[in-house]
DNA sequence: TTTCAGATGTCAGTTTGTGACACTATTTTA
DNA sequence: TAAAATAGTGTCACAAACTGACATCTGAAA
């Protein structure tokens, strides 16, 4: 087990134990069997740790997007339906993500690196649409596809019994409703 | 001029000229005749300095938006014209707006931090919306809100040729050919 | 085996941020 | 007005987050 895994390891069961405000970098790599300089060797900060995914989510719905690209389907549902097709990942791991949103919620800092995360998110999408569309509106299709799922993922943490793609769909359908029936 | 003034015009002086990594608090307190300690009792840390504003914005579109209810009109559309009520602060102070974008723009910690807003914006919107929609959909709406005003914001950073306002309606026009003309 | 690159340890130092306590100025209240 | 509460500050000591420089180790390639 390399390093680095020990060490993400040992940070997640000391954050969900005694918090993360509450863990020392120094107790974290201690745990994990080497020194606190080697932790910031492979994270860039104490909570790099909780971050570390290489954007795994962008790149798949990216991919998802350009290959099941489709003239005749309005952009903003393509991007939600790209969302659908990751979110198996979610409900396989609810309990791992629970954990870590708990932990995220419990702190300032890593509410707003989270949030980090969601404009990358958004640069991803924009750019697999680019090539089918004006940017602008890439850009905005793919601001609203983060917030239907920003939206989808909250409700879905807060309710164990709906699939987060059921979420996600309500939330589009609403989406649907904001647009056309309220004239 | 109380401390904390103080404390913010060295600060802003500081950012501009050396960086905002590269001044220390100690630095910021000297030039405001202060102790770092009683920076540290002003601002809870050093980004704070940047963003002590207390949900102004947020206060005033809410006020908007309850004072200028109309079943008649889309939800959405209300809340963009919400911001267009206070966007001539932001074309009156576009110096001020822009020096401080610089300084955000430099730092990644300062970007999470200036997202962080967004979400107090949505609450502020979604709260005001509340009493007269339904509460997903108040949220739903507000979410879209912000990210149009992120995205006109954007624009009218790197484009001083048009006013705030000209950008807000420009990205919401370009909301209703994303659901309307792309069937 | 030798060599070389990459990962780790050591150590000293800077910076951020906090707790505790004392002092001063301003405002309240008797 | 005088006494007393209160808010703002300074001082000091300290924990914790990070960084740079340099030494050491380890494993794989030559």
């Amino acid at each position: 087990m390399k390093s680095k895994e020990k060490l993400q390891a040992a940070a997640a069961k000391l954050f969900i134990e005694k918090g993360f405000e509450n863990t020392t970098v120094q107790e974290i790599a201690s745990l994990a069997g080497v020194t606190e300089r080697t932790f910031f060797r492979q994270f860039k900060d104490k909570s790099d740790v909780l971050f570390d995914t290489n954007n795994d989510l962008g790149q798949r719905v990216a991919a998802y997007i350009t290959s099941n690209f489709d003239v005749e389907k309005k952009p903003l549902k393509l991007a939600v339906e790209s969302f659908v097709s990751i979110s198996e990942f979610f409900d396989n791991s609810r309990e791992r993500v629970l954990a870590r949103n708990q932990i995220i919620q419990s702190n300032p800092d890593l509410q707003e690196r989270e949030l980090l995360k969601g404009q990358v998110l958004i640069t991803s999408i924009s750019n697999s649409l680019s090539p089918q569309y004006d940017g602008d509106l890439s850009e905005l299709t793919a601001r609203f596809a983060v917030e239907i799922f920003h939206m989808a993922y909250t409700k879905w943490i807060k309710n164990a019994e709906k699939s987060l793609a059921e979420q996600l769909l309500t939330v589009y359908e609403l989406y649907e409703n904001l647009f056309c029936c309220l004239e």
